[in-house]
DNA sequence: TTGTTGTTCAACCATATGGATGAATTAGAT
DNA sequence: ATCTAATTCATCCATATGGTTGAACAACAA
């Protein structure tokens, strides 16, 4: 057996999805200014269940946006920004995909009004 | 009748969901390089029917993502990206705050040593 | 008129998601 | 030994999501 764990999507689609849900978003502020922060005490700042919270941190943990220190009983969950990165890479890239469009479509208008 | 579009989420919920699905990440690459485009035309680059498509640019449609010019039977989607602008906020907002801590942290250890 | 084209709408389906609750596990405290 | 604390695992549930197919509709072409 080994160990399938869903179809393993795509990194930027892990993050951009795991960083879509408001709760995961709020647990990734706190752990921001919190630092590295016990699952007990970050389920104590949002209205759901304990289970449901360690949950969400296992989504975040997938997308590699939160790494996890196992202190015995304690896990110690720690924000990870490198993979927000990836986001700004691909909105970069979309728009300089979009900026070369407008620029060639500039080039070509001002040929045509250069043939005039 | 108020015409009630579910619950409206914020805005960049929203938007990191319409971004997280890579059929949508696609059609805005598409769309940043061919410019308006017609539904039709769109689906004929995807591998799945043009309903889904459809269903698809309503999406981005609610998220801001792209626009629709009707012309008449033709529907014109073009990508809008100041949306985005969302997501780089939000990261840079997130970034910050973990600077922030980061730093009060080393203001504590230099004044520690400082008081060695 | 009668097609044909470009789109959405309406069902329907399987699977994913976010939540809840209860049990299982393991270690520290009495 | 027992109790309590910190987590995950296993179920279960309702709703959302991405896809399909078939119908409806409006406008241009024959």
């Amino acid at each position: 057996m080994v160990e399938q764990q869903t179809p393993a999507e795509d990194p930027l689609t892990e993050i951009l999805k795991a960083a879509s849900d408001p709760t995961r978003r709020g647990i990734l502020t706190l752990l921001a200014q919190a630092g590295p922060t016990r699952v007990t005490e970050i389920a104590a700042r949002f209205d759901i269940s304990l289970n449901a919270v360690s949950k969400h941190i296992k989504v975040l943990e997938q997308a590699g946006l939160v790494s996890r220190r196992t202190l015995w009983r304690e896990h110690l969950i720690e924000v990870q920004m490198q993979p927000l990165v990836l986001i700004d890479q691909w909105f970069a890239a979309l728009r300089s995909i979009w900026a070369l469009r407008l620029e060639k479509l500039d080039d070509l208008l001002t040929k045509e009004q250069t043939d005039d």
